[in-house]
DNA sequence: TTTTTTGTTTCACTATACGAAAAAAGCGAA
DNA sequence: TTCGCTTTTTTCGTATAGTGAAACAAAAAA
């Protein structure tokens, strides 16, 4: 057992997966002992034993990425995640009516992740990955997340929550935060002012299975250059109306996981 | 290290994830213990440590799931991936045409497994799962693909293939293979009748990235009461023309990896 | 061709992963 | 609510499995 209580190896397994669907393309044993400060033997033999699986896979450069066994993992994920097949046509609907990029967050009471998305078919737009964790007090999605949450959550969430500049525009304290989400209760959205990615916007609006029990958001991102602030309102009320009829669909099958 | 050469800690992790994802809902430490041949406290201490990194997530019931990580990787592995999305329109009206469940099978010169599926709206259909292996030699799709490969690969493979009966219809020997696989060429699509489920036929046909590359197949599956003898032909030659198509479209990147 | 870099193998060492057994928790029936 | 059974979780002594420095091999770059 590691320090933390995990067993060791599997622990530095998982950190080599996740370095190379980081760098998501091909790579070298050098590169992933850098990104994940393990010795290069080390690396060897975990790529050696998860390749037996096909869980990596190493092309005819000699590169290795990520194989085909997680397809079926993420297949059972999937199966049991009713959100995403609500939600996609109610997604494709603002999507058709944006043309912009738009996520499906979903959040298990823990942790936020993009389930789905659509992208925009301008070539500028946000760049995301499905199964990456979003932080929740830095997005519109997380945000208006954490709004909708029971007060003890919120609180708990802000006890462990740092604050850190990640560009200009980043809000940086509990204060200002918590000022943030009383105005997005009010208006039902929230939003993201370049914050996360120079540049981008965001609006999003959580999906709610009961009072104060978020399962996750949906967001549209845009690029700075193309919203104009006059229209953030009505995008605001079509991202926030896209998530109330989730929420309903949601309502009408009472079976989602999520929540505490 | 084991005795295959692999960490040991990390092929049973492996396993408890396969047989997880093979239940594909919630599941208890006994009953994975079981599917694993693995001591409960092995699997009890494998779950705490991928839970930590929300491989698995553990329900409100206690019950153990696959969890949001792998989707991650999965997007990793599936952004590496052109065939799907080259192939999607291609597999969508064909799926238009049939109104039977269409899959789409990569094949990396070593294992296949399913990588798409469009589902019949009929309620009676062959259940698959994304990211399944499929065996080559019992499959439609596998047999396409088969008898398209290179001489010294088909022999490899037949050399390792096991055969053995799973339904009444099992084809059981190398000959009868050989010889079906003769038959694949002329017509350009493989077969199976009620050879891996009962009840279920499968046209297939490979998808090729040049002469005795294939990469992939493109396999229509129906009931067998819903598939009339006569129309098999038909019903090959359309298979056969979509994955012609896809073929052409793969041609048209010549970015695809996959054969040797 | 030579040098540098990356990937692979070896092997002595020790701490990490182990699993039987005990303890705790959960569940269902009476 | 109590009790018996089942499942999950914890404990702890131990030996073997995972380790990584170093050597070697292969590949890439100069």
């Amino acid at each position: 057992m590691s320090e933390n209580g995990g067993i060791r190896v599997l622990e530095r397994a998982l950190a080599v997966l996740d370095h190379m669907a980081r760098i998501n393309g091909r790579t070298g044993i050098t590169d992933i002992a850098e990104g994940t400060d393990l010795p290069k033997a080390t690396v060897h033999r975990i790529l050696q034993t998860l390749g037996r699986k096909n869980v990596v896979v190493q092309g005819d450069d000699g590169g290795y990425s990520i194989g085909p066994a997680v397809l079926f993992w993420s297949d059972s994920f999937r199966a049991r995640s009713v959100l995403p097949h609500l939600a996609h046509p109610v997604i494709k609907k603002l999507w058709e009516a944006t043309k912009e990029t738009v996520h499906l967050t979903a959040y298990d009471g823990d942790t936020a992740y993009y389930v789905d998305k659509l992208e925009s078919p301008h070539p500028v737009g946000m760049r995301s990955r499905i199964g990456a964790e979003l932080c929740l007090h830095t997005t519109a999605a997380g945000r208006s997340i954490l709004a909708e949450m029971k007060k003890e959550d919120l609180d708990s969430y802000l006890n462990k929550a740092t604050f850190e500049k990640k560009t200009a525009s980043t809000i940086a304290t509990r204060e200002e935060l918590e000022a943030l989400l009383d105005d997005i209760r009010l208006r039902g959205y929230g939003w993201e002012n370049q914050e996360n990615e120079e540049g981008i916007r965001c609006i999003g609006s959580a999906i709610l299975r009961g009072r104060h029990r978020p399962i996750g958001a949906i967001s549209v991102s845009i690029p700075a250059y193309r919203l104009d602030e006059g229209d953030v309102p009505s995008l605001g009320e079509a991202v926030k109306k896209a998530a109330e009829r989730i929420s309903q669909l949601i309502d009408g099958t009472d079976q989602v996981e999520g929540g505490r």
